[in-house]
Order: C-alpha cells, then structure tokens, then sequence
DNA sequence: AGCGGCAACGTAAACGTTTTCATGGCGCAT
DNA sequence: ATGCGCCATGAAAACGTTTACGTTGCCGCT
C-alpha cells in the first residue's frame, strides 16, 4: 500500500480535494467544522502532501541548495552550521553540492540543482563573473560567498579579511613589533590576497617605515613549517611573524621551536582563522576570529530574503562579516 | 521568459515530446539522426527536464536525505563528506537536516523529508526501535548509523567502538601499564558506553588481575579536566588513563600538568577519536582513529543498494566501520 | 502481390497537487 | 416577497514529464 493521496483524504472526509488543499494550506473558504473533519481524517491517513506535485505546480520547491568548494574541515562544517540554522528557520530545505574540482563539475552540479532549489548559495574558486553569466539561469536568486566578483550584479558576502589583518598588526605593533614578517596563503586565493593586502595597509599607514616581508605559503602547515626556515636564515631576524592562516602559524613555531627560539619572547607568532586548535598549541596562538557560521547565517537570510520577495534586495548587495582579535600567548602580550 | 519545457523542444526539433523524453533518456526507439537533431535543439533552448515533474510521473527524486542531530564540529563534517562522496558517486542528490533537539523536531523533520527523498541516512539520538516505527514510512529505504537499533530491522552502520577500545587498553597492557583507570563518556551514550564495554572486556581477557576503575565524564574537556583531579588523589594511583574521547584526554593532561606530573613518564594518558588536535597538543596523544567518512560512505553504498534494488540487503544487515590504534607519545611507548 | 512483423514515431493518459471558475444556498436589504 | 451578493464547496484545468498504446511505413517472406 502506497502512501495516501489527497484523493483518499477527499473520499475519508467526503468533500472534494480541493477543499482538501484549501483546509491543509490556507484555511480559508472553508468551514471551521469541515476544516477540523478534514485534518482528521488527513491524520487517519497519515497524509503527507507529494512534495513533487506540489513543487510542479507551485512552482516553488522550498529548498535552497548550497554549493561549495568542498565539505571538509572545520570552515565548511561551521558554515553548514550556519546555513543550516537561517533554513531551517524559514522552514527551506537543504540541497549540498561539493567537489567540483574544476569549472566544468561545478557547471554540471549547477546545473543538476536547476529546478530542485528556489535559490542558490553558492562559493566556488571557479565562479567568476563569465562562468556565471553562463551557468546561472539569471533569474534564480543567489547569493555568492568568498567568491571573486567583479563585474557581476549578484549579491554577495565574504569575510573581513583585510580589517581583520589591520587588526593584527595594529595589535603586534602596539606591543612594540617592528619587523613584522607575513606568510602568504596560495596565490589567486582570495581571503589570501585580501589579508595580505590589509596587513601592507595597516603597515603603510600605521609604520610606514617599517620593513614589508613576505614569505611563500600556501596555507598548509608545511608551508608554514618552511616559512620558519626562511624566518631563522633572515638578518636581521623580523621580531613577528603573521601567517595568513593558523595552520602556518602553527607550522612556523614548530620549525622555530626546533631552532630553539622562544615563541613570543624572541619572536611573536600570530595566524588567521580561530581554528579550535588555536587555543591548545604551545604557545596558544593569538589570532582573528571569523564568524564563519555567522557568514552563513546571513547570506541565507538574504538569499531568503530575495526568495520571499524578489527585487526586495538590491542587485549587487554586498556585506562584510566582522572579524575579531583574539589575544593569546603567542603574540607576547600581557595576558589578564 | 520561463525556462524551456520538452515541449518547447519538440517543436524547435519538429518532432512529438515523446520522442525528446526518449532521446535524452533512453535513446531507445529513435534515430541516430532524429537523437542528434534533439540534442541540438535541446542544447540550443538550454532545455533542462523540470525536476518535479519527473518526480511526479517516476516516483523517483534522486536525493537521499541525511538527518543528523547536528552539523557541527569535526565528527559530522568528515560524516557529511563520506556520504557526499558516495552519493556523488551514484548520482544522488543530498538533501540534509539537523538540530532536531528533541523527538518531536525529529519527527516533524522526517515527516518533513518525506516524498523528497528516495532513501534515508539516520543518525539520532531519539531514534528508538518505536520512534522509528512510528516515524518512519515502512517503505522508504533506511540506513541507521550509530543509533540503538534494538528490535528494528533496519540496516545500521555504526562505529566499533569495543574493539578499538580493546586495542588500546592492549597496547597499554603490552608497554606495561598496570592500574588502568577509564574515565567515562555521558550516560546514555551509545558510543561512550561501548567504549567502556571494549575497556572491561580487554582486562577481563588479558589482565583480570587488573583494577577496573571508572571516572565519571560527558565528553567535555572539562570533565576530562575533573576527572584528572579525581585521578591525582587516588591511592594507589593509575599509572595510565584511557578517555573515551580526546577531548578529556585533553583535559585530564592538563589536570596532571598543572600538578606537576609528567605525562607519560608518570601516567600514561590516551584517548578515542583522533582529533586533529591529538597530534598537536603536548605530549601528542595515543588515541583510536575511527574512520568517519567512511561510515558514511559505507553508510551510503548500502543504501544506495537498498534504493536500486529493493530487497538486494537483507533486512538487519549490520556493519561496523575499523577502528584503528594511533600510537604516539602519551602513552609512553618508544616513538620510533 | 499480399501479409506479417518490426522499428520509429505520435497521441494521450497518468502522476498529485493548486487554483480558477462555476454553482448553489443562505442572509440581508429593499 | 424578491433580488443581490457573499460564502462554502465542487468540477476541472494546469503544471511538465514519462510511458503504454496506437499508427504508420518499410522490409522480407511466402
């Protein structure tokens, strides 16, 4: 026995289905009596509307599908989070995409979504402006996170990457750091390039006098582990460095470590990303909180919000998500 | 202008809608040529198949849904990538759910996911043999994963949470550790109380001379943290503690540190998960790796199964994912 | 030549809803 | 008393597919 229909509802409580519909939905046009006969019976049956019909005919799915780099790590899973909560809240499903290595996966699960979701969350390395102009049908809302957006109308939303690293500074060189050294994320990565360029901001405007020194990373703890190297050979030795994400950070001091420097004392060592990590590695590493699920939080809301009333979000909509410092041992400050 | 519909393509391809279905699908019943001519216009029209409507005439949605209790941390994110992975690999669509903090919200959620997927993936802590009973649609292909499936004949994965405990407690045995004290995970918990199952069961077998002693805990480094206390004023004292997860292993090191116990030279100390932090944190922990994505990706091969073929698994088919014994420094073996 | 069968293709029904429109009954005002 | 309008309800169309079934034309066989 198959699952009940609006049919079998119709014939239990003896009405037509469109009364059915009207009792189950709005309410209204129906009689407050012939209402209650109706849930009745729709609990008898265990109703539960055929979630497909209903999509061809109303057109709306109430599923937002979000597409991501990948589902690894502690970023995505506190993004999920995110997104997650804001759906859930405004009763839409969730439809996850993930590994698309190159543009042309990423074109097909795009594609695979079409007419599964009423509205996209999407952060891809691969989207920029061409291949949404060709992937996107336009008139899907959508809402792009971290992703390069130059020259598109979409709204979007990203980290505050470079005020985060202004912070960063700010605070080494309140401590009285002068030879800030900074370790670079892989190069065409975007939250990288950002934090670089707030920490060459900060240092331009803050010490202008001061040494700009950048190292070759690519966020892995590796590159941070060699970027410690390249730090020990230095003279003079820069007195801090800050790593475009924690993972390197963590790597430089175990490569200072095993030179035997003192971290902070000869040299202060910061990252970027608050990984829970951060807080349980010798020094604890003093670093820039992101918000991460709150990233996801809100481009929901906004992609929620475009959903619900289309043109009620201005194209090209664009929102930061604040980024905070936290002071631990590693950078040498005097902790309460 | 809406999307292109199959009929739009049949006109553009002057041939009857029958046909293009059986083109783009099949391709049985119709000319190379005619196919060819299809594909075009298709290609030309962006024609993508509305998705409901082939749910509604196909009874098939190609989504399997997930519903976790949460999507937060380490545990689900690796969870949810196993599963990604091999409902990729199938061609499934992944449509999640989580944060029902009571049955109720899990019931609605179920309920909810009903006719939008073709299987489901079920990891909750409500899901008893009668919730799920009265939840579950007894037709809707099913995968339990770590849940209490006493009396259900559903098929479940789950983790070997007995045997990695065994494996460890063995270790601890063999490097020559005599008072093994275990410190427990929150009541109730089918994982932690596994893992206390493994413990006893191990000294029973191999060393049943041995004290069994148990400390109580939630997981939480802070009850990790207590329990170290706890550990501290014994007489005689444990000379190696086994947690049921990294966490309080974590903590309870960091109890002893601060009392002035070396760790492992004095008491050995190990947990259960692998964290990423494990390796990290000092000394690095000898801990259980448990291979998440796989039960995930286990999970999903069997329901995909399940989905192809309906009766293909037996019904109570069990599976339990490896555990596997990392050795490192804070048991006190020699690092090699 | 006639006929049977097969392959390509078209027609139309079916899936389960929502929604528009028609219909009937009832109360109210004239 | 009669007409008017409103409200509850039902009938039926529509959404875009897939697929069972019917139709056509062609080929090969007797």
């Amino acid at each position: 026995m198959s699952a009940a229909t609006i049919k079998d509802v119709a014939r239990e409580a003896k009405v037509s289905v469109a009364s059915v519909s009207r009792a189950l939905n709005g309410g209204r046009g129906v009689t407050a009596e012939t209402s209650q006969r109706i849930r009745e019976a729709a609990l008898r049956l265990r109703y539960v509307p055929h979630a497909a019909a209903r999509m061809l005919i109303t057109r709306r799915t109430n599923t937002v599908g979000a597409l991501l780099p990948d589902l690894y790590g502690e970023f995505f899973s506190e993004l999920i989070r995110g997104i997650d909560l804001a759906a859930r809240a405004r009763g839409l499903h969730l439809l996850v995409s993930s590994s698309h290595d190159d543009a042309a996966a990423a074109a097909v699960a795009l594609r695979a979504m079409q007419g599964r979701v009423d509205g996209l969350l999407l952060m891809s390395p691969h989207a920029d402006a061409d291949f949404l102009r060709q992937n996107l049908p336009q008139d899907l809302p959508t809402v792009l996170m971290n992703t390069r957006l130059a020259g598109t109308d979409y709204c979007a939303l990203s980290v505050d990457n470079d005020g985060g690293a202004r912070l960063m500074v700010e605070h080494l060189l309140s401590l009285g750091h002068q030879r800030i050294a900074f370790i670079q994320g892989p190069s065409g990565n975007r939250d990288a390039s950002e934090r670089e360029f707030g920490y060459r901001e900060a240092l331009a405007s803050h010490a202008p006098g001061n040494p700009v020194t950048t190292l070759g990373g690519d966020f892995s703890e590796e590159s941070g582990y060699r970027a410690g190297q390249q730090v020990l050979a230095m003279r003079p030795r820069p007195d801090a460095v800050f790593a475009a994400n924690d993972m390197m950070a963590i790597g430089c001091m175990a490569a200072l470590r095993e030179a035997g420097i003192c971290v902070p004392e000869e040299i202060a060592v910061c990252g970027f990303d608050d990984v829970p990590m951060a807080r349980y590695v010798t020094p604890p590493l003093t670093t820039i909180q992101v918000h991460i699920a709150e990233l996801g939080e809100q481009a929901m809301e906004l992609l929620g919000k475009q959903i619900d009333n289309p043109g009620s979000v201005a194209t090209g909509t664009r929102r930061r998500v604040r980024a905070e410092l936290v002071v631990r041992a590693s950078s040498g400050a005097p902790i309460a």
